[in-house]
DNA sequence: GCACACCGTCGAAGCGCTTCGATACGCCTG
DNA sequence: CAGGCGTATCGAAGCGCTTCGACGGTGTGC
């Protein structure tokens, strides 16, 4: 079986080649009697149109690239997240998806641009001190990038507003009454990386502590469960006045709730607990956690609708912020009248 | 600046076009001399081959196409390691990879099928009665499938033998002496969706616990940790001589060592657990987890190595299942002389 | 009733590449 | 030295589509 070109349409529709054409994209005028016969004829006959013919004619490919970053081992089901909803946004402005990772290196990216392959691109989980941002500069490929590179000048840039989902914790937990409260957050590896949304996750969670009048203590938090344990030990041994945790790890949420059950404190009654990971993750947990959502799906959906922009000669926003949503479960509440005195030998000095 | 074309680059070179191309396909044999100018003139300028011409010539795309399930909420990190084997192998082959997720139905393997945007397809997670596979036979596109659905005949299927990673669990617990062991699987769901590889390990697991005279008991096991308490509980207390636990339940293994903590169950002393789960996720853990990996990338790489195969032509295995691997940790030991009976469930000492 | 504009459609010229003969040249053979 | 062969290269014909300019036919203004 032989594939149906749009020759074979126009002569089952009788007409010519460029008006088929015309019905199918809409760019001129053509009756309404006209272009029903040849849709009936493109249905009859099955057509889809060729990709290599139209992006040789037309010089759009109707793909865009999808580009993994290079170090494997990260947030998987979070980019998995990103991912999906790229595909199905993309397939709604009728493009499709090529994946690509970044460890072809540069050279991969100016490889799909100068092919043709794909009209754009999109980067995923963009770092401080990313080696791809150079490279599209000179690339003048339309690109969005989700998270923010050091210098994001000329570049769009979309992303969750971590500094937001850490000022929403503190918040939180300061607006229930507590006042020592504390963050733990990414191994420390990932800081030294100099990955934004952790910092930025941190800052707003201490300026926003700071703002409620309560002590707001950050930290990273490497991801077993024995280092977990031992550092929720050490925060609230050196901290015997602190009653909200907020975690952003999402390989360390369980653990946390292990320790803290270890440690013989109970959640919420003498902890809060709150965590910044996806829903699933809060819901399973016991008790069912308050957390802060990352809104992947909505990142990506974003990212692709401002590359479609940009496509389209439009001008974009630079710097595109989501915003977190807080969702109240069952692991935060007032704390207690007293503060529970467990094993600690040192007296707080301050109130 | 205008794009390199393979006519700048033989006029450059002082060649025909079709030097040019048969230079860069080795279709022709063309002087070493020659080949050599060529060569110079495409690094000189910069030279890309435009795909879509490429693909319109050559009736070959140099795509494949990576179709993810459409349900959303499962193994997303194994998925994505899947995900990220398929680009790197197929970049070895010289091929891309689109993705596309089935939430378009039929119609979206259709359309890249019939619009020639790919070569092939892989199809991620197949299960048992997967309604991708009636399309597949009638497209009679090369395809690979990562999973075993009912009738598999006439397709090429890859993936981990889940069989054989239950039936190790069963083995080494069974060859450190426990007698009576249980096998906590994916939520019921998954069971009742005939996602085969669920099924298969518990089979697996059955199979060899009877044929080391072990007995071998095997549930679903859902994953917030309260009912994997409930869970862990009942087992514990049905089956009192109970030793040896493994967990197919990626999201449910710390919530089982976190139970069995709860239960004041020491592992390995009292109870041996095994994880079938990445390593990263074994590694985190506490103890450490004696584990059975499932080789997600391998898995990948074999289906677009089959899948390449194909498209040359060639002629290959229908079923493909690759051995799982036994990572022995500090979560297994032989079965205590006296099985002790619990004290109840406090908080334990931990040293 | 004539010039003009406009609408719907057609034909043909590419887009950049692959591939199929054809060609030119040197070399071997008889 | 003619004939034949193999090798390295060329030229041209598409691949299936988009798009531009052209062209009848109808409607409008004067």
């Amino acid at each position: 079986m032989r594939t149906v070109t749009i020759a074979d349409v126009a002569k089952h529709a009788g007409v010519a080649v460029s008006t088929v054409s015309y019905v199918l994209s809409g760019k001129r005028a053509i009756s309404a009697t006209t272009s029903q016969r040849v849709m009936r004829s493109v249905r009859a006959l099955g057509y889809h149109p060729n990709a290599g013919a139209r992006a040789l004619a037309s010089k759009r490919s109707n793909v865009i690239a999808l580009v993994l970053p290079l170090r494997a081992g990260m947030h998987l089901p979070v980019l998995m997240q990103f991912a999906t909803s790229v595909v199905t946004t993309a397939r709604q402005f009728d493009h499709d998806v090529l994946l690509m990772t970044a460890d072809e290196g540069p050279d991969g990216l100016r490889r799909v641009a100068a092919s043709a392959l794909v009209d754009g691109l999109v980067l995923m989980d963009v770092e401080i001190h990313d080696p791809r941002v150079p490279l599209l500069r000179e690339l003048e490929e339309p690109s969005v990038l989700i998270g923010f590179p050091a210098d994001a000048s000329g570049l769009t840039c979309v992303d969750l507003d971590f500094a937001q989902a850490g000022a929403i914790c503190a918040e939180h937990l300061a607006s229930l009454g507590h006042r020592e409260i504390a963050l733990l957050g990414a191994p420390n590896v990932v800081y030294q990386r100099g990955t934004g949304y952790a910092e930025r996750t941190m800052e707003g969670f201490a300026e926003a502590g700071r703002e409620h009048g309560a002590t707001a203590i950050a930290r990273p938090c490497e991801e077993s469960f024995d280092e977990v344990c031992a550092a929720v030990k050490a925060l609230l041994e050196e901290h015997p006045g602190l009653s909200g945790i907020v975690v952003h790890n999402e390989a360390a949420v369980g653990h946390v709730l292990g320790a803290l059950r270890v440690l013989g404190r109970r959640v919420p009654e003498e902890v809060s607990v709150v965590a910044i990971c996806p829903d699933d993750v809060a819901e399973r947990a016991s008790p069912p956690l308050t957390s802060v959502l990352i809104p992947a799906a909505d990142v990506g959906h974003q990212a692709v609708r401002l590359l479609m922009a940009k496509l389209e000669g439009g001008a974009v926003p630079d710097a595109t912020l989501l915003p977190p949503r807080l969702t109240i479960r069952q692991s935060t509440t007032a704390p207690g009248p007293v503060p529970p005195l467990a094993n600690s030998a040192t007296a707080p000095t301050k109130g």
